[in-house]
DNA sequence: TATGAATGAGGCTTCATTCAT
DNA sequence: GATGAATGAAGCCTCATTCAT
């Protein structure tokens, strides 16, 4: 009986997933605006009405994705922190980390920045990535400040707004470098603008 | 004759002004995705048809504003060049007062970074702006490269891409720091980072 | 788990059947390009929508409903070809039952001769009906020529268009004459002007 | 004061005939569906508006082409029924000729069979061409079945509604064979089909 | 008479969402 | 829980026709 439980568990957890991936996969392929739902469950191998026993929109869908990501940062950053390592190494290390993850879930970044511009209930997302991902990096800028490494005369949520947008932007890129790499030199002007003497 | 003709083009000039502004104002309040041709026109006080007498498509809008605000910062940039300042200088300078058009035109960047992602014809859009606006600011900075001002270490393509990145992100910034403040600081780094010791 | 996947299927079989009608009846009423496809719907009592579950365009009714009829006319001609008639009795045959099928399917040949001239999507149409109808026949031409039952001084693709196009034509006939019968009379004709003394 | 007036007369009727000759080269480019007005004025080098001095609609001036047409068939006929040939050589020698007119006017025919199908006024339409050009033909049929030339155990209407649709259906014609000759090899089968013995 | 900008009805098509099976 | 056919609102776009100049 438990293991019924559990297998049918299981079962829907996985379905989930499936979808989940094929969503991911539809997004990546042709946008956020430009996928339906029924592509989304056509690709999972699933029918259409499945689709609401698991979610409840599409931007439902791009906000577990999101969430999903900035689980993994967060959890990298934790584990670096545990080095006690300088404000400046850290940041360093939490970038380039962090632009693997992206690089690795590419679509999602540029996706959510659009996404509020898009959907028919903007409300629904802005609130949650974007600061989430934010707040990630802030809490290493201000340690920062205050131990004196970095700059005070910008706020800290400015440059971590900053931090976001290379991120963001860099996601979009056309030119003829590899994204982390791309990352890493925009991060190094950054630390270079805001590292005390 | 003649007249009758400039009379005609005069209104006809305004017609589209009109519906050039108006299709700005429901951008800016609802989002280019979430602004349809019959809501611009409405707002413009003409009748439907009358857009395509003027326009092809939405994106044929968008793609005509952000034409003009480009123009306009080219022509401030030309213009803060004849004073021969250094590649410093004239950076501050053009990304100042480029901030202060894209205020006042706020909606055009952030919409048109996320309509290639919306519309059903993306290749319409991204060739012309982004890179247009990239440009402006590669010249600058490479100039500066040669003449020993900025770093070298760093492809210039790469800096104006971060330039660019922040008017993008600035645009959507929910911080409670003024559009032209926020952006100027970050210039501030962002100069920091790049100048030569 | 089968029956209801027939029972669906069934339904939809039938859905698709009733849209057909619907379309037939509407074409026939108002013509190909004065029916719009809310009024089919309409008509089978059907949503809008719904008519995209299942075809593509008008034009893709129109095709199907033609290719239908071809393949009812070609059975019965294989059915005739049978009783190894004359070429002469044959074709005269064949032409008799066509024209019974025709008649009970009116609207078909006509609007599928201006179909093509009608739609935006031409391309989609014209090869396969027309072309359809008259290689049905052009089989039975030639035969009879090698047989030496027909005259041989014209080429056969002649004879089958002209009998094609007694059927086009006659389908808009506004003479007071019942189609079959009129039909009747100018296949005697054609038939008198090919056979060999 | 009447040169002033002949002046405007003969411009007016110029305008005219630009227009007539503009439509009948969209009309046979893209189809009379696919002509719009616009269009037509535009080719025509002409105002939209202008158009509306002229004709009341694009039906209009596919009729106004084709009794044009007629006009010219009917005076050919004339002048062949002077030389008093046998019915027989009267009807071969009038359908050569209008073959070659119709060649010279290709588009006329299948658009005005189409026409009628297509526009929102079929009743503006379908009474004054088709019938116009079989009467022409039905004159020359009936005297022959008086004659004894042609046989009377078909009606003359039949005989002269089978001529109109070899011209309507030929002008279609995809076959690899001019036009001209087409029509000649099908009046020869239709001449020996109603010749008495 | 010539013009062409303005109009809006009308057609096509997409797609999120529901609901009976 | 899974399904997918049905739905209709909503957007896009075309074009015949009008009317002020």
């Amino acid at each position: 009986m438990a293991e019924k439980l559990n297998l049918r568990k299981r079962k829907k957890f996985q379905a989930r997933q499936t979808i989940l991936s094929a969503a991911a996969r539809q997004f990546e392929l042709h946008g956020f605006a430009n996928t339906s739902i029924a592509g989304i469950m056509q690709a999972a191998g699933l029918g259409v009405g499945t689709f609401y026993n698991y979610f409840a929109s599409k931007e439902d869908v791009l906000l577990t994705l999101a969430k999903n990501l900035r689980a993994e940062v967060s959890e990298k950053i934790s584990a670096a922190d545990e080095l006690n390592p300088s404000s400046c190494e850290l940041l360093e290390r939490c970038c380039i980390c962090t632009a693997k993850l992206i690089d690795e879930n590419r679509f999602i970044l540029p996706l959510f920045i659009s996404a509020s511009e898009h959907s028919d209930k903007p409300e629904q997302i802005p609130q949650s990535l974007s600061p989430g991902f934010r707040d990630l990096f802030e809490d290493i800028i201000q340690s920062g400040q205050l131990r004196g490494e970095f700059r005070a005369d910008v706020p800290s949520n400015i440059i971590s707004e900053m931090v976001h947008s290379i991120y963001q932007t860099t996601a979009f890129s056309k030119l003829d470098i590899p994204f982390q790499e791309n990352i890493r030199l925009k991060i190094k002007i950054l630390l270079d603008g805001i590292r005390t003497p």
